[in-house]
DNA sequence: TAGTTATAGTTGCCTTGACAAATATACTCC
DNA sequence: GGAGTATATTTGTCAAGGCAACTATAACTA
C-alpha cells in the first residue's frame, strides 16, 4: 500500500448508518487473492522467473496434466480461449512449452513443457507457489486451513447452484 | 465436452500423471469471487441498474463515507488513481454522483452521491449486494461464517506482514 | 521564506482479458 | 453420405486497470 495515511480524513456528512466499514466478504476475497498474485510475482521475479501470474498458472496445470489441450488449460485457469491463444504464444516464445497437432483431433493442440519449461517449474516456479502458500496458511492451523478450504468450497457451490 | 475433470478433494501437487487435482487455495479464491461478480453483475441487470461491478463498489463506497475524496475512494476499492478518474467519469455522466472542490484543499475534490445515487444505492443495489452475499453464505451456519471471515482476514495479515 | 518533498487528480500508453466472428474439424442424426 | 450442430483455435475489437508523466497544491525543513 504506497503511502498509506495513519489518520486518514474524517468522513462527513454520512447517512444514517454510522458504522466502521468493515470490509464485505467479496473484499476481503479481493484482497487476499491480490495480495497472493503480488507476493507470488514478487516470489517469482526475485528467483529472475520471467513468468506473469497467468503464465505461472498456466505452467503449473500443463505441468499437472503432461499434456493438454488448450482449451482444457484455459478452464483449468479459467481464461479465456481467445486470452489463452496469446498466453500460449508468450510462454512458446520463451521457450516453456510447445504447441504440436493431435494426432486424433485435427482442431486440437496438443500443449507439453519443454524441458527448460519442466526445470523451471520444478526448480523455481513449484517452490515459490509453496512459499506464498505457507505464508498465506502460516497464520492457521491444520484444522483452520481445512475449515477455509471446505468452507469456500461451499460458498462456491452455493454460489453456483444458485443462478 | 472431452475428458472434463470432476473437482475431487484431492492433496497436492503430483507429477504428470493424469490424475484430477484439486483447485489451489489462489484459484478457489479466484473462483469465489469471480462468482460473486458475476452473480452481483447479474442481479443488477435484473433490476436494470446500470452498473459494472467496480461502480457497484464505488457507489457502495461513496454512499458509506457520505462525502469522500477520489483518493479515499480508490483505496477503499483498491483501484488505481488514474482507474478511478475515469470510473468517477462514467458515475457523474450516468448521474450517480458529483464531483465538487474541496473548499480546504485546492488539489481534492468531495465525490457525494446524487440523490438520484442514494436511491440507486439504496432501493436497487444494497438490495441486490444482500441477496447475493445471502446466497453465498447460505450454506454456512452463522458461526461458520465468522470463522471464514475471521480465516479470511488473518490470511491476508499474513501475506501482507510477510513482505 | 525558499527549496524540497509529498499528495490529489488527470491523461497517455500499454497489457490483459472478455466477447464475437471466422475457419477448420469432429460428431450426430437421418 | 450429407445436413446440421458442436467444438478447437485464432483473430479483431473493445473496455478496464496498472504505471508513468504532468500540473497544481500542500506540507515539511533548513
Amino acid at each position: 500500500m504506497p503511502g498509506m495515511n495513519p489518520t486518514p480524513s474524517f468522513p462527513r456528512d454520512r447517512p444514517a448508518t454510522g458504522e466502521a466499514h468493515a470490509p464485505s466478504l467479496g473484499m476481503l476475497l479481493s484482497m487476499v487473492r491480490s495480495e497472493m498474485v503480488r507476493a507470488i510475482e514478487a516470489e517469482l521475479a526475485s528467483q529472475d522467473v520471467d513468468l506473469s501470474f497467468t503464465q505461472f498458472l498456466i505452467l503449473k496445470k500443463a505441468h499437472q496434466f503432461g499434456s493438454a489441450s488448450a482449451t482444457e488449460l484455459a478452464r483449468a485457469v479459467e481464461l479465456d480461449g481467445g486470452a489463452m491463444t496469446r498466453q500460449l504464444d508468450q510462454l512458446e516464445r520463451k521457450g516453456y512449452l510447445c504447441r504440436t497437432p493431435d494426432a486424433e483431433d485435427r482442431r486440437a493442440l496438443r500443449i507439453t513443457l519443454t524441458d527448460a519449461g519442466k526445470q523451471t517449474w520444478r526448480n523455481s516456479a513449484s517452490v515459490c507457489h509453496q512459499r506464498v502458500l505457507d505464508a498465506a496458511q502460516s497464520s492457521l492451523d491444520s484444522t483452520e486451513q481445512a475449515q477455509l478450504y471446505d468452507y469456500l468450497t461451499r460458498v462456491l457451490h452455493a454460489l453456483r447452484d444458485k443462478s
